[in-house]
DNA sequence: ATCATTATCGAACGATCGATCAAGTGAGGC
DNA sequence: GCCTCACTTGATCGATCGTTCGATAATGAT
């Protein structure tokens, strides 16, 4: 029995025009990132959207297919993006800031999606987990390229720019797992604590070779 | 067959006493840290240990006691060692430090430990999950507690104290997934970059209520 | 109306999971 | 020597895992 035309969803009969392949992802996203890869079995997936577990065998090959496509259309393009930042603007400091931003409003956008792929353990088999790594490497390097504009303009605390690219991706990593969007501060208040946050522990009070003030 | 007094290590025949219930516990860590709960069956731990799957039952009724007994001994106890810095010192930008310093040392002793604990998908049941939870909402209150009386001192820069709890916790969580003791720093110059870091993101550059210059 | 294609299902496969059981083995006390 | 008890094993259980297969129902083009 294929279905007429799309979902037709009990509770939603007007436009909801989402796609099997669609639906399944939706899905799977939900599943793992509440229970992690192990813990979703495709019979919980099936089960969720009241489909047979064969259907999804219709649009993915394996389970870690269906993982693969999360990842593709979710962080796959981060790194890309946190690139493009760099042409924005010549200043390092406010170049730096403004990757803070993209890098945070791109987590949050898929934060679900981006929390999957953060669950460090290789529970995937070996092209998912190297895919996931690579990708987390790119973003570091993309860190580590700002951190060294800003130590030449003299601008960081510190000479351990490794640290604190970690200490940065940190708290842009953590706040994946604790923002809630029914918080009672709108998405941007809470991005520029946490970028006043790094910025304040990163950036030297009283620059030696200032070249910009404040 | 019984083995005649303890491990017996085929590399090792000196004094290593290391019992079964130790043995276990110890592998046991190893794997769920590198691969999950989920995705460590008993019979991969008994395989590596070189022994039979009925034997780790002889010493743990289930699977899930043999990871509440690793919770035990290691994170168990967070709470209540940094419950003790409290009355170390009535400064309290100098009891935080000590606090950053105490929460970095234990959680580095215990780092594969805390790792597994700080995976926040609820691969455990009930009983396991609800304590991992309790333990992180006390840290996480201890924190509050040391930040309201910061507050109260004018040295914060910020009046969100739970955000910045939420990005600090980050970076010492974060910590447990990047730090490898054969670094080219030793832990103490790590420890002083994590904890620089931090106090410059929370606290104030000129402090207007300040009650005790640096 | 016909027919190829797409979507869907129930049943089943072999593998592995956590857990159990009855049976053996050896060390130490008597 | 014998008995007890802690330790260890191989075989096995039922459940669940990811995956496959053959059949069937609906769709869209002609």
């Amino acid at each position: 029995m294929a279905r007429p035309r799309a979902a037709a969803k009990v509770s939603d009969p007007g436009q909801d025009e989402l796609s099997r392949k669609e639906e399944l992802i939706r899905t799977a996203v939900e599943l793992f990132s509440e229970h992690g890869f192990k813990g979703t079995s495709i019979r919980d997936i099936a089960r969720h959207l009241g489909i047979s577990v064969s259907n999804m065998y219709h649009y993915f090959e394996t389970k870690e297919d269906l993982w693969l496509a999360i990842q593709e259309y979710s962080v796959r393009w981060l790194p890309d993006r946190l690139e493009a930042v760099w042409a924005l603007s010549a200043d390092p400091l406010e170049r730096f800031r403004l990757l803070l931003r993209a890098h945070l409003e791109s987590s949050g956008t898929y934060q679900k999606e981006s929390r999957i792929f953060m669950m460090d353990q290789d529970q995937i088999s070996k092209k998912g987990q190297g895919k996931s790594k690579q990708i987390q490497k790119k973003v570091l390097d993309i860190y580590l390229k700002h951190l060294a504009a800003l130590q030449q303009a003299g601008y960081l605390a510190t000479q351990q720019t490794k640290i604190l690219a970690f200490n940065i991706l940190g708290v842009v990593n953590w706040y994946l797992r604790w923002y809630k969007a029914d918080g009672p501060l709108p998405a941007e208040r809470v991005f520029d604590e946490i970028i006043n946050f790094i910025l304040n522990g990163a950036i030297n009070k009283d620059r030696p070779t200032a070249s910009k003030p404040v």
